[in-house]
DNA sequence: ATAGATCGTGAAGCATCATTCACCTTACTG
DNA sequence: CAGTAAGGTGAATGATGCTTCACGATCTAT
């Protein structure tokens, strides 16, 4: 009944290294990297990875869930601007969205998550933090009557999900332009 | 100084077969579809299929070039459904565009052809009678007062590539909605 | 009908990848 | 410090898919 045994401590550190590499060539290169390619970028051998992760897709999922961190502390850091500094919430929303289209459009992890979250809005890690900021968001807005009244967290995702990051700057700042202004309230 | 020689009959009639096999097949199942399994619909050998197409890029752009022909058409009769019947044109645009996102959704040929007209806005076979038509809508509309002054065809184009067309309808739908209210004058 | 070019064939060549496994190495435990 | 299980290795396997080419079949001009 005794734990057979304990991780060893460099099988820990040696994750954290894949998971690092991983992020940094999906991030570059998107998820179609190869496996050998992450691993030489990690310093190990294809094996290891298997060690690891039972299949590519576990290691692609593990690094796109991680990496909503990053999309969580933006929307947390808006929403306190909004509360704390009285900032509008509306434009808080927007610029959040603009933030997260542009780095999307240089960030393959980023992309790929938000096509997971607009898929499966949950099991994503940190997904809840960002949820809750944005919603509250929402909600300011909604209370002071700038923002339509039936939008949603997941209408935020969806828009995300389908921005031309692929496109150059301008014409992103173009397809916003046109969303935005359908935002408003009525 | 003489030609050549002229095409054979035969080969003009198999490349035929060939495009049609390959259109059959990209509606389907896009555009990442084997050579092989669009030779065996069209009942070739592979080689076959490079005598006409120098490689596959090639062959599926001719395809996806084809596909815009029923886009075309569509605007076309939006179009007469205004000039003719007095049919408003800011609801034929948004009708023209609602039909459009739904047909990407089952077939992926229109949907590559969004893409490309996105990313490259001519080169595309019958492209210019699609932005012929839509112009002209787009122009009906404006006297009319109803849509946005700087609202235009690439405009158009652009909102169409993004669209979720891999999410179930009713998703499609909430995405619609949301941009057309976008839409309207101020 | 015949020559001669065009056309069609499909196996083979070549790349790319995910995944496995028999074998060595290394960290931990007692 | 020795024994042992976990960890790391990387060549091999098998799948998939684009592309080529030497050969035989077919069409067409004469």
């Amino acid at each position: 009944m005794s734990s057979p045994r304990p991780q060893r401590a460099d099988a820990v550190r040696n994750r954290a290294k894949i998971m690092a590499a991983a992020h940094e060539q999906i991030t570059a290169n998107g998820p179609e990297v190869s496996m050998e390619q992450i691993a030489t970028a990690a310093g190990f051998a294809v094996g290891t990875l298997y060690k690891h992760f039972p299949t590519k897709t576990d290691l692609v999922a593990a690094v796109v869930a991680a990496s909503i961190t990053a999309v969580a502390d933006d929307a947390e850091a808006a929403l306190s601007r909004t509360c704390d500094d009285g900032s509008p919430a509306l434009e808080e929303i927007t610029g959040f969205l603009t933030r997260l289209i542009d780095t999307a459009a240089h960030d393959h992890a980023v992309k790929a998550a938000a096509r997971a979250l607009a898929a499966d809005p949950a099991a994503l890690h940190d997904e809840a933090r960002a949820t809750a900021a944005l919603d509250r968001l929402i909600h300011a807005a909604h209370q002071h009557g700038d923002l339509r009244p039936d939008f949603s967290v997941d209408d935020l995702y969806l828009l995300f999900s389908t921005a031309p990051t692929d496109q150059p700057a301008h014409v992103r700042a173009r397809w916003l332009a046109l969303l935005i202004t359908g935002l408003t309230a009525r």
